[in-house]
DNA sequence: GGGATGCATACGCCAAGGCGAATGTGTTTA
DNA sequence: TAAACACATTCGCCTTGGCGTATGCATCCC
């Protein structure tokens, strides 16, 4: 390869994020499984699936470290599953549809499969309680009441 | 943990593959999704969604060693995705439908996703050409020939 | 402005898994 | 029975990506 070419693709493969997920994917499918195959991320997604949520929610129900649930987070955002929004200190995360149509009917299949599970389900109460249980974030912390379903 | 129960552990780790990696999976969906993250296996699958082939024609359509198709048609296996045929010299791979629901689901629209993929229609082509064309394994080495649609 | 809060990123470590090359295993054929 | 064939597995190397820890960055509050 030309030097300067070289320059260009080690400029791009350091900076340009979004340009160098893309380079590297090579279906939007595989990209889609990738990130859908990890249990964390899984979890994430369904609680998100009734509605936009900040990070603060997601690290109470899932009860991980908050590096690793903005880890997770941010490999669904490269991904083009979630999509950000800021509210002041908060960091709101939704689910998007795919723009590929067959991308999108494998998600919203993934997301029908995710509402059967047990364990799943209990993140969604547990969800509800961090809400607006006795002691919810929305109360200690002031953390914005999220939306969902 | 119980040195016994170590030496337990160990030997099923070692030598009862499926057992193994069914503890190892938090649930069939991320298994499901970990077995399509990969290009070369969605190329199997694709192939296999006509009905169930031999491993001469994964080899020649998809033009890799053949070590590295036998790698990934086990790890379909592993995953319960494909199921095997011994027919003399020839193992025969077909894709089954997995036991759960969810994942049978979106385990088909994925096949209906690869279906409209151009490079994955080329593997197709190539298929029909291996089989049926001048100069196929039909032919050439006695292959059987494949009842894909 | 300075601390506190909410979140993102960097770093080092480690396991999973993809690859080519070599070798092993089971079956047919000569 | 030995060679040929079809396929499976092993090995060493490397990349991806998961994790905890520490740190950076942005915003809000006093």
């Amino acid at each position: 390869m030309h030097p300067s070419l070289q320059m260009i693709h080690t400029f791009v493969k350091t900076h340009l994020f979004w340009y160098h997920s893309a380079m590297r994917q090579k279906s939007r499918l595989q990209a889609l499984f990738r990130a859908l195959a990890d249990p964390t991320r899984l979890r994430l997604i369904n609680l998100m699936a009734g509605g936009e949520l900040c990070v603060c929610y997601f690290v109470e129900v899932i009860d991980a470290p908050q590096p690793k649930i903005s880890r997770h987070l941010a490999y669904l955002r490269r991904a083009g599953i979630v999509a950000t929004r800021r509210e002041g200190k908060w960091m709101h995360y939704r689910l998007v549809t795919p723009a590929d149509p067959h991308a999108a009917a494998i998600l919203k299949k993934t997301l029908e499969a995710l509402k059967d599970d047990k364990e799943l389900q209990r993140d969604l109460y547990r969800l509800t309680r961090a809400c607006c249980g006795p002691a919810s974030l929305v109360e200690l912390l002031g953390a914005p009441v999220p939306a969902f379903s």
